[in-house]
DNA sequence: GTCTATAAGATGATAGAC
DNA sequence: GTCTATCATCTTATAGAC
């Protein structure tokens, strides 16, 4: 996964990136660009028009990186739960990486003041994570591996909103480490029935 | 509650609080007050002399409010689950009036560029939300009320989390209406047993 | 208390040399 | 493809007249 970035192009996509999922999308600016990257102003307008471009670019990359890691833990995840506890492990990553913020919440945010283009891009985004969701609630409640609290899609909608929420507030106290016990006690209260019983019965 | 404003201090306070909620700390300026109030920048700074004092008082006066609206709450409403429904129905006054944030959501979300006193008040608004949840849970959880999955703190984390997330994603798609079904979702799986159950039992 | 005028810096963006 | 130089605009903030 992170490789260094072989050409400019790449290098200013992966730095506007971090910039942006650190301090959004307003307070990110060219010139944070240049001092990170090493490179002119002027330069990276060569590669990205505007800043909507390069916007626009970054959240296209991030949807087609999640795409890849839906995909992935589709393969190599066989329970449902183990799935969506994978699939919070990407949040935690992102935390523990550099203080970074999912591009979904975090623009959500900035909702406001973003770009036309943009927000297009944020919202088809937002609804592959929802969409990939519904369809990991769906098996577990079709494999009663999971208590059926809702039908798939708002469990889907309150276990994304409890992420995205917890990320933003995770960086006023203690960064990860309360995250992680959130994440833990939102997977807990997932299961039908305790995962692995203790062999005697009765 | 929603008074106008007497003098031109509270109307600053008034305006920025509402720009703040709206395009988040960074994103809103001196410039945009003295368009909604009519007033030149230059009188603004008279009564705060930096945008952090403004933002300070305004943070302030949140905290202020809302520990009002728990005394409030508490005394208004016996059952913790209507309690914690009413402190829901607050979230969606916000979003129905004008499209407005929880500040907590809003300014953990400008977390990286906040000035440093800021971030404090932001701390100990958020802290005092937890707290009074937390309490919440608890008496929900004394009296059998609400279904004991996790302690108090836990779930007032969760549900605090869920909120905010959930808030700052509204925009998005749909405003409040998506996000009134979440919240109905979040409270109807509260209860420990069907509020009301048709008088047969077998 | 409010105003005009202005400063000093940041911002996104362009022209044109190399 | 990268650079210097420059632009218009926006930002927070101050000085000083009324």
């Amino acid at each position: 996964m992170a490789e260094i970035a072989a050409n400019t192009r790449d290098r200013i996509i992966e730095e506007a990136e971090y910039l942006i999922q650190t301090r959004g999308y307003d307070s990110f600016s060219f010139a944070h660009l240049e001092e990170r990257i090493g490179i002119r102003k002027a330069s990276i307008h060569h590669h990205f028009p505007s800043k909507t471009d390069l916007g626009l670019e970054i959240v296209k990359r991030f949807r087609a990186n999640c795409q890849g890691a839906f995909d992935q833990l589709d393969r190599e995840c066989s329970d449902p739960i183990d799935r969506l506890k994978a699939y919070a492990g990407l949040f935690i990553q992102a935390i523990e990486n550099g203080g970074r913020m999912c591009l979904c919440g975090i623009l959500a945010a900035g909702f406001s003041t973003l770009p036309t283009p943009l927000l297009k891009q944020l919202r088809s985004a937002a609804l592959e994570h929802e969409n990939w969701l519904s369809k990991t609630f769906q098996e577990g409640l079709e494999t009663k591996r999971i208590q059926p609290r809702g039908d798939a899609d708002s469990l889907a909608q309150r276990f994304f909103s409890s992420l995205e929420g917890a990320m933003l507030l995770s960086r006023m106290n203690g960064g990860s480490k309360k995250f992680k016990v959130l994440v833990a006690e939102l997977l807990g209260d997932l299961p039908a029935a305790p995962p692995r019983r203790p062999k005697s019965k009765a």
